[in-house]
DNA sequence: AATTCTATCAACCGCGGCCGT
DNA sequence: CACGGCCGCGGTTGATAGAAT
């Protein structure tokens, strides 16, 4: 059995409100208050509304303390920042915005905002490190790790099928470490690189001043089935590396206009490069898995 | 000028959770 | 503790204005 109706539907008003209905809610609502009731509320005003149709009503464009107007950068990089840490709790991101509504802030989200962060407009992580990052070229690491008896970072454990627990960022200080062995050392045969579309990244290619290697990447539009923004116009820079013993994986990803959104929403197929130079199996990280630092 | 398409946002709907009885 | 009713939330719909054809 259905939950019953809120209020007889057949003897309410619906749609949008006129300008008399909402003076009347509102001189009622200054006058009196809700009365911690809404369902009651319309009859004593005397509105022929729904008490739900007059609580949002009152909520989303009554109140005086509403904000009426564009979004500023400032809250669309509150909005995304929070929508990255939380989701879509639209009330509590709203709540972080002093006159905005939930309502509002999820028709903007999802009528604007959402193709804003996708085209790399706005940020799009989730921590207060990528404040720097997102209009920096500065790099973003992707690290990951496993359970690993020997407590090792391994990427090689996806391709086995062991589960994996955890997964750990890595330092700025083991960032160092695998970034010097990018670009100092030979890449390994065995190095792991981006499933198809991107091209093996050897050592040479990497230049060491910006961290940045382009000429290596010309399409990445199958990094995943979805990734239809970071095929667009993403510019990953460096993908990279393990020391040739599949104890240590990272990919460093640089796609011009901040993180690799894509690996965000969808994960990063990776796939390895055997001793004889063939490629193996690939390995499908997601997006659960990923984490990153500056 | 007419028609179609697209974007926007107000409003609706149903569900989960809280609170009073 | 169980139940019923209301509130608040998040997903979705639909009306409408403006843009494109």
């Amino acid at each position: 059995m259905g939950r019953a109706p809120c209020c007889d539907k057949a003897n309410v008003k619906r749609g949008p409100w006129s300008p008399e209905e909402d003076a009347t809610l509102k001189s009622y609502l200054e006058a009196h208050g809700t009365g911690g009731n809404w369902i009651a509320l319309p009859k004593k005003a005397g509105l022929r509304r729904c008490g739900k149709s007059c609580r949002l009503r009152w909520l989303n464009y009554l109140r005086p303390d509403i904000k009426h107007g564009g979004f500023t950068e400032d809250e669309d990089n509150i909005i995304c920042n929070l929508y990255n840490e939380i989701g879509s709790r639209w009330s509590v991101i709203a709540s972080q915005l002093p006159g905005r509504t939930d309502n509002d802030v999820k028709n903007y989200w999802n009528t604007k905002l959402k193709k804003k962060r996708l085209a790399g407009k706005v940020n799009g992580a989730n921590n207060s490190s990528y404040n720097t990052m997102s209009t920096s070229n500065a790099p973003a690491l992707l690290g990951f790790a496993s359970n690993h008896p020997s407590g090792s970072p391994n990427l090689d454990m996806y391709h086995r099928g062991f589960s994996v627990s955890g997964i750990n960022t890595f330092t700025a200080a083991e960032c160092q470490v695998i970034y010097d062995r990018a670009t100092t050392a030979n890449v390994p045969n065995s190095a792991y690189y981006p499933y198809t579309g991107f091209d093996h990244i050897k050592s040479n290619e990497i230049e060491a001043s910006s961290k940045v290697s382009t000429s290596s990447i010309s399409n990445s539009s199958s990094i995943s089935s979805s990734s239809s923004s970071l095929a667009m116009d993403g510019k990953p820079s460096l993908l990279t590396c393990d020391k040739g013993t599949l104890d240590e994986a990272a990919a460093m990803m640089d796609f011009g206009f901040g993180f690799p959104f894509d690996a965000v929403n969808n994960g990063i197929w990776f796939q390895e490069r055997a001793q004889d130079n063939s490629l193996n199996c690939g390995s499908y990280i997601s997006s659960s898995d990923l984490n990153y630092i500056c």
